[in-house]
DNA sequence: CACATTTGTGTTAACGTCAACACAGCATTG
DNA sequence: CAATGCTGTGTTGACGTTAACACAAATGTG
């Protein structure tokens, strides 16, 4: 009567194991790590030994020994964003196939909450990181991540630091749907987007403006709105594009959150696409296929981008990690839908 | 020369820092952990020494000595369903708070998932769990659960568990806008909706069907469609219910996921809303707005449950957990658009 | 059959931290 | 001024695990 309250009452450990097997507590993690060989029948002993106590290792001991956590971080912006919750769904299943589990951290764009979150990699809470910070300027953050000492893989981002990268090809298909909507007559072209402060706004606009330049467009920086990626800024940035004279005939919404924004003030003001107004966004497929007329897109295989991160990581938490880095870029596609056409009136 | 490459070769440990102040290791201890009093003098040399080391305290050590990781979980069926994403994101920042972080898992409804980050817990990795299991009938899972003896927040789940819970009032509003659209003159009204299994499917389905009898309208079971929360299943199923003689004159969606799928099969079949079709839809405040005409929906307020689950486990986290379980119902709130009218023809 | 190799297991000493204990020095009190 | 309490710090021994080492027994080799 009493055993039972007793063994309740502290949690297991390895050598309660290895008493009731009657073994030694090596072999216990021998069968626990199950890298060496042990007999198949001591094995048994202690897999019932193990199965009638409940045993359960304890993970920061074996931490502490191995300096090890099987633990990886990924450092997002803001979980909400299906942009990076698939990226980090997809990197999350591929580090679980090596038993790695994937801590997905929202910094909620807050200095104070990355530099936290990177401290707590740097304490070996995680054995690799996974990068996305929310801007590159920010030398504090980039000096805390260059002292982490682990494996690291950067998402879309231009920061000077020892790690694999994934890059998206923004640029060369800002480039093209730009030059599309040239040939379709349009000359006056807005385009919202992220700010120039990370890498996907400063593609972006260089994208763009190359396409306006090579058609010998001047460039019209009150046309390029780059200082946020929110739908309230794409709304509200929207309306102030439409309000020029003359009007632009379309706009490039680069960008989830801000297609959200630029749909709502297409709405506000009654405007019909695609014969007031040519609409392009990116990076959405669920609006962007209901609403009607469905919406052209530049679109990112999200998954494979989460996939390639982890793969990339992965490779340096299971093998030697002294590969010289390696740098990926990853292509963006047009899915072109009804929401653009040749602008109105006189061209 | 030699000094600082010795230095780095290995991470500075709470020794190296002691001797490079001149005191105990215990003082630094004390320093680092800021619980106990020590002389504002004796303080800064050690924070000089810890600066100049790079010291950075061993979370694995620290866990195993006190038997805390400062890390909760989060256990959730889909990472990419901003349902999740947002309640996870507000139970994220509450924890924050005091200075815990929080374990995101998405499960991908797998059982094997789910026990695999049960286990994790187990092994003391976690100091606490919110949970939402994707299937309340799984006993293995249940088992799992109730081995772990961290405190433990349940959300939307019925699990016979010692532990807080927050239940949504999904009955409730499923109740008001059934007998709602009964009032507009509806008679044969469709629902498509989470499985039974999970206790939003079940509560929505016990609304709807109060709502029906109480109106003296016969169950009609084939009306009812509650085997699985995904986009595909919300279209198939529409056009199954919209393909009925007679055809039903409204359509309840039961979740964002399938809000969306109906969405597009009202699209496929070229249907009028509210003229052809009255729609209701849930959890979803992206579409459900930009959509035209806007759709009505039950809408909960995701952040509210977010922090609610994050305080209550905080609760216990932070003072003894002793304390009898808490458990708190949230409202839905109905938010009425254009998407429903009086059902056309003859009633 | 002597010797080398392999296989399986026990023993032991850390890993880096913190909590409990001890105690010196100083202030406070009657 | 002796007795008492308080403050600040040093000492020490786990916490639970694993890796290195040692070695006995079993197997293979010439």
């Amino acid at each position: 009567m009493a055993d039972p309250n007793l063994r309740s009452l502290r949690r297991p450990t390895i050598r309660d194991v290895a008493a009731r097997a009657g073994v030694s507590t090596g072999t216990v993690s021998r069968v626990v790590s199950g890298s060496t060989r042990v007999a198949a029948v001591t094995r048994q002993r202690v897999d019932e030994a193990m199965a009638a106590l409940g045993y359960q290792p304890h993970a920061a001991a074996q931490n502490m020994r191995t300096n090890r956590s099987r633990i990886a971080g990924f450092l997002i912006p803001d979980l909400t964003n299906p942009v990076f919750s698939q990226v980090a769904k997809a990197a999350e299943s591929v580090l679980a196939e090596i038993g790695y589990g994937l801590f997905i951290f929202s910094s909620d764009r807050s200095e104070r909450r990355e530099i936290d979150f990177i401290a707590m990699a740097a304490q070996g809470r995680m054995d690799g990181l996974i990068v996305s910070v929310s801007d590159e300027g920010n030398e504090r953050v980039r000096r805390a991540l260059s002292r982490v000492k682990i494996p690291m893989a950067l998402w879309d981002r231009d920061l000077d630091l020892e790690a694999d990268v994934v890059f998206s090809e923004h640029a060369r298909a800002m480039r093209r749907i730009t030059s599309h909507l040239i040939e379709l007559g349009h000359r006056r072209i807005g385009l919202i987007t992220a700010p120039t402060a990370i890498r996907p706004g400063r593609e972006r606009v260089r994208g763009y403006r190359e396409a306006m330049g090579a058609a010998g467009l001047g460039p019209d920086d009150n046309l390029i709105r780059c200082d946020m990626q929110t739908t309230e800024y794409g709304y509200q940035q929207a309306l102030e594009l439409l309000a020029l004279t003359p009007r632009p005939t379309a706009i490039l919404a680069g960008g989830n959150e801000i297609l959200y924004g630029a749909v709502r003030a297409v709405r506000t003001l009654g405007l019909s696409i695609p014969d007031d107004l040519s609409l392009v966004g990116a990076d959405d497929r669920l609006l962007s296929d209901l609403l009607d007329p469905a919406v052209t897109i530049i679109e990112r295989d999200m998954r494979e981008i989460g996939r390639t991160l982890g793969a990339m990581l992965a490779r340096r938490l299971e093998g030697p990690s002294e590969a010289p880095p390696r740098h990926v870029t990853l292509t963006s596609e047009i899915l072109m839908r009804d929401s653009i056409a040749a602008p109105a009136g006189p061209v």
